[in-house]
DNA sequence: CACCTAATATGATTTAAGTCATAAAATGCT
DNA sequence: AGCATTTTATGACTTAAATCATATTAGGTG
């Protein structure tokens, strides 16, 4: 989301992970600006019983884990690498320098979160009131729509697997299985040799 | 979380409404930004069966419904009054023209999103993953922490209904009574004539 | 290519929260 | 003060999704 020209003006540096890596942790403080170069990275919670929810995915040029910067609170969630990654990373204090030097990286900061805002008030609404099949076929859109940059009639593949897809709408595997079967009966998406597809 | 000043500055004028009144509509375009001068301002949904779910609750001095004026999108929500009213209201051009020329403000603006990207990454893991007790207690330490200016150890009086308690959760008026039952038994919480402290 | 692990699949059973019905207490209005 | 509405409260019952068990298929790796 800031110009990688911009960010390496500013000290970034790049940290490697590995699939499976973490790059932080749940309480911990925030001390960076982070922002994938490339591979992705996923954001995810463990409830009391050991049960994962993603609170989301982020790819090359997705900035994430931001918030905690501007409010000094601790990380709300984890960030662990779900693919071999590069990430450049700033120390807060050059990222808010940049901030103040740059008004249009400012402006885009900003967008980037209202756009994340408005993903999480849908998915909230979603999550806490609609059966699972809606839950999904709302995620699935939103992956179309804003992930990927595909046309609304184009076939999109959906690169989540089924355990993903559960831990991003607080579903169990099965129950993601089981409606997107019924989906696919109802004519909403497409099972390819085990892919979907909208 | 704009001075009153600044927005008056910039041409702001007032909307009164009563309670029950609604602002804007899911779907609508943005085209002002709002802020509470007095009253309670409230964002919410309804799915397929008429079920509400409150995205969140602005008293005085709090901006809403700014992410669709960043990224050219619909209302997400309703906002309705949950008490009686005035609103401060500048047009979407005028909110950019201060935000651009008012670099602290521009911040500020951005801090907020932060903060409500925050709850929302909280309320969403406790929403999906955990038990309605856990829920409960986790929004009304919210509440009391961000809403309120309270003191932890100080007694603090929650001011929602279990109506409320339940939109703002996802869970049903009964669980809620239930729950909240159980968690006075637990120690968790107090109930002195039907209103709930913590 | 064979093996191991991850992902998908399906049936049977359980259970927690939702639903429904009904009531009592509190609050607000004229 | 009296009536209507809202809020809180409780019990009985239902149900959808979670849980559990187990199997099959696909994909990656040495």
């Amino acid at each position: 989301m800031i110009e990688e020209q911009l960010l390496l003006a500013f000290g970034a540096h790049t940290i490697v992970l590995k699939k499976g890596e973490i790059l932080f942790e749940e309480g911990a403080t925030a001390k960076y600006f982070f922002q994938v170069h490339s591979g992705e990275i996923k954001m995810n919670n463990f409830n009391d019983e050991g049960k994962e929810f993603i609170q989301s995915i982020f790819g090359e040029g997705n900035c994430f884990g931001e918030p905690p910067l501007f409010i000094d609170k601790p990380y709300p969630a984890n960030a662990v690498a779900i693919a071999d990654s590069e990430i450049y990373a700033i120390s807060k204090e050059s990222f808010f320098k940049l901030l103040y030097s740059n008004p249009e990286a400012h402006l885009n900061m900003t967008v980037n979160l209202a756009q994340r805002l408005y993903y999480k008030s849908v998915m909230a609404s979603e999550i806490s009131s609609q059966e699972p099949e809606h839950r999904i076929l709302k995620l699935i859109d939103y992956f179309k729509e804003s992930i990927s940059q595909i046309q609304p009639d184009e076939k999109y593949r959906v690169d989540l697997t089924r355990q993903q897809i559960a831990d991003l709408t607080g579903l169990r595997v099965e129950t993601v299985i089981r409606s997107i079967k019924s989906l696919e009966k109802k004519g909403l998406l497409l099972i390819e040799n085990r892919k979907v597809f909208r």
